[in-house]
DNA sequence: TTAAAAATAGAGCGAGCGTTCGCTTTTATT
DNA sequence: AATAAAAGCGAACGCTCGCTCTATTTTTAA
């Protein structure tokens, strides 16, 4: 059943839970693809202890940073937080900064499978669709990568900060690739640029403000329903429904 | 003459070099209030001397802080970038950390002076129009203190840490107020609330990516109209002008 | 049962951190 | 020109950092 079929059918629905089965970056497969990635530089050789102390050194590295910063974090630190031994942290992972440098990894890898099934859709409205609420729902699973990334991209070895910064490149050229498709003529009332620059901008309100959100997977639908009228009435696209309509069977948004 | 009269003759006009000229946060007289509001914590007694001292810390922090972050530049950096000794860095400021509670207190009472200048303005729609291009205006004038602010909020001390995030509550809670009281009806297309956290996102959007908006004189009043516009659409404000109408004398926006 | 793999505790390394303090230089006033 | 106060200096202190290493124990999987 594709998206707008459904969605016709009950706005600010299951959509994200559907997204969240099928997202395999997440739980044991993204720390296996993990170790994949970084076998030449993890002591540990089986996948199945590389596993269980990624995990651990990766919540634990969100936690602290998100409290700390990732600098003010000293391996001590993360040694108490994931009860890991100094030992036991070098042998899953090569230096402190190559943890910083995985995250990057991880969510370039996941924005760009999220770009490839966006250009599988031929018809523009339905790409962008596909666009918005893939970055909106990865990074509602992934929040504290995203949020890890945009706050510590000073901490990556210049390589992987152009890196960092040529991912929200690529996500705002791909946004407003497709929004130019969609405004009829060149005389718009917004230009596809600002408006591909304020539908990042409240993607990224979204995992960077996380702790107005509570409950996530409630209201991602919804928010992610609202972004895309605030798009489509931001360039003038006369076929959307008014919104009023669209919200009028359920009483809160 | 007022805001909107000067809009209505020549839109995208000079309202930031108005802005401009009357801000008296910044240059000297910024430092010289920094000096006044932190006396106690400055060993340096003559103005023009902590004056001085001071501008050459806060420019070398925020050059360095945005390269490597606050944490990871050290004192010894800082030494060598602002040409003063160790001893010279020590007679300005109390530590390291009063660094950063003095950008949050400077953000803090500029923030309140625009909020006060909103709140003279009776017609809501002024109003929000005063708080929107001030937060503009203002951050772009005082760009790297926003900034720093903003990814630097962990390098705190946990009160100051919770100002921080008061400043912005506030932010949002004003706008959403006025944007409230602008839409028709309850059953309007967007909700305050989200409206209110779009703008604020594009309003930030602005001075944490400012390496996108080169020449952010020239731009910023252009921004601000969009921004605007943006809002007034959300809300569907039936009065605005169809906004080809607006940008059809200039040729970019 | 057993050999390999994983993990531990923690001492220790050099480097660099934030901060201090006794001293010298500059300033402003006589 | 003299002088007292203010400003500025930079070596030194105690400490923590990222990281390594060893001896030892525990866990795993055949």
């Amino acid at each position: 059943m594709s998206v707008t079929a459904r969605q016709h059918l009950q706005p600010s629905n299951a959509l994200y839970v559907d997204f969240y089965n099928d997202f395999t970056y997440q739980g044991d497969a993204l720390y296996g693809l993990i170790f994949e990635r970084n076998k030449d530089k993890i002591k540990v050789s089986k996948e199945k202890f590389a596993i269980k102390n990624l995990k651990k050194i990766f919540d634990a590295t969100f936690q602290l940073s998100t409290q700390l910063g990732f600098q003010a974090m000293s391996l001590r630190d993360l040694s108490k937080a994931t009860g890991l031994s100094m030992g036991g942290l070098y042998s899953s992972i090569s230096n402190k900064e190559a943890i910083a440098v995985i995250v990057k990894d991880v969510v370039s890898v996941v924005c760009a499978e999220i770009v490839e099934e966006s250009r599988e859709q031929q018809d523009p409205k339905l790409a962008l669709q596909t666009l918005v609420r893939g970055y909106l729902y990865a990074s509602t699973i992934l929040q504290p990568w995203f949020y890890f990334l945009f706050f510590e991209t000073k901490s990556l070895p210049s390589a992987d900060q152009e890196g960092s910064l040529k991912i929200e490149l690529i996500q705002v050229k791909e946004l407003e690739a497709l929004i130019g498709q969609l405004t009829p003529g060149s005389d718009s009332c917004h230009k596809a640029e600002f408006v591909a620059t304020m539908a990042l901008s409240l993607i990224q309100e979204r995992y960077l403000k996380h702790w107005k959100y509570k409950n996530p997977s409630e209201s991602v639908d919804k928010y992610a329903d609202k972004c895309l009228q605030l798009i489509y009435r931001a360039i003038c696209l006369d076929e959307v429904q008014p919104c009023t309509q669209i919200y009028a069977s359920d009483g809160e948004n």
